[in-house]
DNA sequence: CCGATTAACCGAACAGTGTTAGGTTAACCC
DNA sequence: GGGTTAACCTAACACTGTTCGGTTAATCGG
């Protein structure tokens, strides 16, 4: 195919598509044959849209960091954290399976360092040194990331012989996958709320 | 080289200089190619010892996770949090680049499912309900995994320049790098304290 | 002590990966 | 209408994990 009338690529259209396969697939799903397969286009193609893989997926979990809202600091700080937090997690875990990417290096996303700035400035306005302001952050952060991340109830298998015997105390983890979703989020909810209150 | 009169290769050795290949030079850059050649032997020869990759870091994570140690409920449970907490983090720490790897579904090790036992049983002695024992775990274990992995302080430049003006709160950002092991292990202990008093 | 078996390694290959170089043609601008 | 550029292609490179079949040394049974 030579170059076609209306042009079958956009950065836009890959990235859309390529987060369409991670969230079916999972991260190690998305290659960039399979990606451009169902764009309906070859892979070098993609190239002259896109700078690497690596970047691509950058840029993805760029524009799901950005719809991450630290507006919420009007009222307290204790209630901005939460708010934050929550709206972190929810950007997070409407994507779950690039959250693995995305753990890997937060602080050099333009997206995360403006969230940080405003979350860092909001908590020394509060009172709080430089240095605690630093580490809130940090500390909110791994709640986030462990939940988005650790999906603590997945992972558990749904066969009760798996568990009896071998583990007194865990007897009922079968029962887990069930009720996952729930349980992980109110045990983000827990963590969130006994974290901000021990501050 | 056919048999050799001792055998060059065992898990153990096989094992072991994997995971000096994951501390020196990352996840990624461990390859089986690699991983024979530093054993002096072909990569096919690895399969006699070792079922896959995949196995091979497994077996690795476990080796890890059967150094963390929840032996320290004996006196209450809150300090009982603090000490697996930190025995967690330490075993973590000492080899940050498979955390990713050991993130993807702790709940399937065995070493994993064990110290979960553990944890749960003593959370319930101390009269936690299941459900709450469950989500007190599953937080504990969000701060521990997000404080090994994300490695907030790692990934921030260490030229000012990237952050001035830009950032207006993060102006001392640069000065992260050179303090980033003792601000992360910082980070971890407020944020565990505050956990665990909120609780 | 000798023969069969097995254990341990190797070379070559397969299918897959990200990425690049060079070619072809349609669309666009002057 | 000719030149330039943009958008696609094919083919290839250097990798990846893994498997197959072969070669030889160690080991065990009689």
């Amino acid at each position: 195919m030579p170059r076609p009338s209306t042009p079958l690529l956009s950065p836009d259209r890959i990235r859309s598509v390529a987060l369409a396969i991670i969230d079916r697939d999972g991260l190690d799903g998305l290659s960039m044959r399979k990606l451009a397969a169902e764009l309906g286009v070859q892979a070098a193609s993609l190239y002259g849209h896109v700078r690497t893989k690596d970047q691509l997926l950058n840029d993805i979990a760029s524009s799901i960091l950005s719809t991450v809202d630290v507006s919420g600091f009007t009222v307290d700080w204790r209630e901005g954290l939460i708010r934050c937090a929550r709206s972190y997690r929810t950007a997070l875990s409407s994507h779950p399976n690039i959250v693995p990417f995305l753990a890997y290096g937060p602080a050099g996303r333009d997206e995360s360092l403006q969230r940080l700035d405003l979350l860092h400035g909001a908590l020394v306005d509060a009172g709080w040194s430089r240095r605690e302001a630093t580490m809130i952050a940090a500390g909110l952060m791994y709640i986030v990331f462990g939940s988005a991340l650790s999906s603590f109830s997945s992972g558990f298998s749904a066969d009760p012989a798996d568990y009896s015997g071998r583990y007194p105390h865990l007897d009922r983890a079968h029962l887990l996958p069930g009720v996952a979703r729930e349980l992980d989020r109110d045990s983000f909810e827990l963590a969130l709320a006994a974290f901000v209150r021990g501050l």
